[in-house]
Parts: structure tokens; C-alpha cells; sequence
DNA sequence: AAATCTGATTGATGTAAATCAATGACTCAT
DNA sequence: ATGAGTCATTGATTTACATCAATCAGATTT
């Protein structure tokens, strides 16, 4: 139950067993069915949760109806709406299970003591910020300057398990491409062997 | 010489004198020219910067020669290759002063240290990433569903500053934009009073 | 003051990707 | 098996922005 949680704390710092039987306690078990919401668009993000099973995906819906997916999380990976987590305003994503999921949520005051009680836990959560800052400077990087083609070689290298899991409009979403044009640039790439 | 660094310190963690005192000895501090370099592609990031006055930004060249701008750091911001400076990996960005500078450097060893030394100085990072990593959450939802008109209203909205003090051309850069695209962005938007 | 840079503007043209629209393949529920 | 829903593909057309090229305005240098 707590596996991947462990499994994603020890890669990073080294937790005694009297810590993680500290840290257990602050979690709280949650299963959701494919489909269900963690978050829906208007509500506070009560919860920053940690993936121990499944794959959720986090998305906006602009006014026009389309759906803009900001963030994949499969198993070892957080996922939330931080800015509404943290300051307690109303959120304008959606988190969605995209299959059955088992996940481990802290509130934000669970987090505030957890934080307080376990330095260690504050390291953690810094190195993860870092590698997630500069994995979203990667993407930005991306975005700004690649075109379509690559846009999609790059995802297959960084993510090729997401890529197998999720419908490939959703891929097409993430890389804020049209399902159409990723059909097309998928064509292009089988073709000129 | 210190001042910006406690302010923004002291909005996020309270230091008592003696650690603003130990704080105080990690860094160094460096002057740098408009137009001078911190970080040159190809070398290791040695430092993280944080800026106390001046302004400078963070760039790469593409194999076509074009600057793609990664991001802007005024004072009381932090800039550096993250990447490059926790894993010592050769790096690919350009870190350049546009305006005569005064900085306080981190090397890594001295970041290690104070982390582990001043807890708070943890927890201080750690606030510092949030906000970072929700700012670039935002970017990437702006850069890949905005249009170019988008883009520019919104960037004049969260960093008026900027703008102010950078030319158009690298605001275009920031924003994924050429300079002529831009140049009709503004036409468009003052024309229609 | 003339000469050189640097940055911004404007016009003409090209193009990658979006949009609109139809068809096909697959799964799922009845 | 039949119809409904979901998803991917393909074609025709449009469009937002890039590219190429020239001109212009202010700084900066000599």
C-alpha cells in the first residue's frame, strides 16, 4: 500500500523505519474507479496526491469546449492543482482517473505538520520540486521551438509508457497539437522507411 | 548588499540574526557588466545566482542561430541551469547580463551546506520551487493554447516590469514569437481605441 | 556632422498546423 | 447480430504566424 511512496521517498532521502511509520499516519487511502474526479474545475484542491497504482491526467476546458491536458501521473508521481492546494482558491483544472487508481492524499494541513514533524520530508518534497521545475523547463523549451514531428519524438523518449496507456488525442492535448495533425505527423514518421 | 536576499527570504521563512549572520557567509558576492556572461553553453553551471540588482536572462541558440529566451531574472529573483548546476553536466543555455549586475553566488558545495546547516534555508527552497513550478505550469498552459495577442497581454500583465526594462525582440523571444509578429501584435492592439 | 549599430516597423510571400467534414475501425451494451 | 459511442484516419480548405526583404528611427562612435 505504501510501495511506490517508499520506493519514490528513498530514491531521495533515507527514511528510518520509525520515520515511515511517522509518515504513514499522515496519508489517507483512496481508490478511484476509471473516469472518476479527483478535482473538478470550481472546487478547492483539497488533496496533493501521490500515485500508488493507475494514471490520472490534470486538464483545463477553454471556452471554445476544448480540453487542454497540462499533466500526466502514473504510478510514483504526485499530482494536484498546487497554486489551489496551497492558497485555497478555486480551481480551474480537472483531475481525472484515466484507469482504476490507488492513491495516497495528504491535505494541506497534514502536509503543513508532516513538513513540520519530518525534516526529511522537507528535503524530499525540494528535490522532487527541482526535478519537476526542470522537467517543466524542458517542456516550455519544447513548446516554444519545435515543431509538431518532434514535439512527438521528444515524448516518446521522456514518457513511452504514458504514450502506450492513453488515447493518442490526449497525447495529441499534452503537446497542444491537434488530434488530426498528430495522426498525420505519425503517418509521415511510419512511412519513410 | 544583502538586503534583497532577506527580503525575499524573510517573505517566506523567519531567520533569527545569527542565522541571517551563518546564512551570510555561503555566498560570494560578483559584479557583473551588461553583457557579460555567468554561464556560457558548453561549461558547467558553477553557480546559482541570486540577482540584487540588474537584470539578465537565460537563453539558447538553436542550429539555425536564433536565441530562444528561457527567462528573465530581475532582482530578487534566482537564475541559473539548475540542471546543469546539481548534476555538473555541461550546459546548454547562456546566462548574460543585460544591465550591469550585482549578484550573490551559490556554488553547489555552499548550497549543500547551508541546506544542511539552516533547515530553513531547506524550506525556504523548497517555497521558493513551488511558486517557480506553478509559474512555469502556467506558461506552458499559456504557450500552448494562447494566440501570439495572448501571449503578449498576458506577459504585459505579470511582468509589466519587464517589459519595461527588455527589448521588444527579446520579449518576442520569451514568448515564442518573432520580432515582426510582435511588432503587429502591439499595431493591432493600439489601432482599435 | 558623418558613419555605424541596433532595434522596430512594414510589406509580400510561404508554410505548418488548425479547422471543417467525412469515413472507417473497434469496443461495448443491448 | 445491431446500434451507439469512442477514437483514428484522410482529404479539402483556411489561417496564424514565420520568413524574406527593405526601410526607418535612435543611439553610439569617430
Amino acid at each position: 500500500m505504501f510501495e511506490q511512496l517508499f520506493k519514490s521517498i528513498n530514491e531521495r532521502v533515507a527514511l528510518t523505519e520509525e520515520e515511515k511509520e511517522l509518515c504513514k499516519t499522515f496519508y489517507t487511502f483512496r481508490r478511484l474507479r476509471k473516469r472518476q474526479f479527483l478535482l473538478q474545475e470550481g472546487d478547492v484542491c483539497k488533496y496533493n496526491a501521490f500515485v500508488e497504482k493507475g494514471l490520472l491526467r490534470s486538464y483545463t476546458v477553454d471556452d471554445k469546449g476544448n480540453e487542454h491536458i497540462i499533466q500526466f501521473a502514473a504510478e510514483g508521481w504526485w499530482i494536484s492543482d498546487l497554486y489551489s492546494f496551497l492558497t485555497g482558491v478555486t480551481s480551474v483544472y480537472n483531475i481525472e482517473a484515466l484507469e482504476d487508481c490507488e492513491l495516497l492524499l495528504l491535505t494541506k494541513s497534514a502536509s503543513d505538520e508532516l513538513l513540520a514533524r519530518l525534516p526529511k520530508f522537507e528535503s524530499y518534497q525540494r528535490i522532487l520540486l527541482q526535478g519537476a521545475y526542470i522537467a517543466m523547463q524542458r517542456r516550455i523549451h519544447a513548446s516554444l521551438n519545435q515543431t509538431a514531428e518532434e514535439k512527438y519524438l521528444n515524448i516518446i523518449d521522456i514518457y513511452p509508457d504514458i504514450i502506450q496507456r492513453v488515447p493518442q488525442h490526449m497525447v495529441a492535448s499534452y503537446l497542444g497539437l491537434t488530434p488530426e495533425t498528430l495522426s498525420r505527423v505519425r503517418k509521415q514518421l511510419i512511412l519513410p522507411k
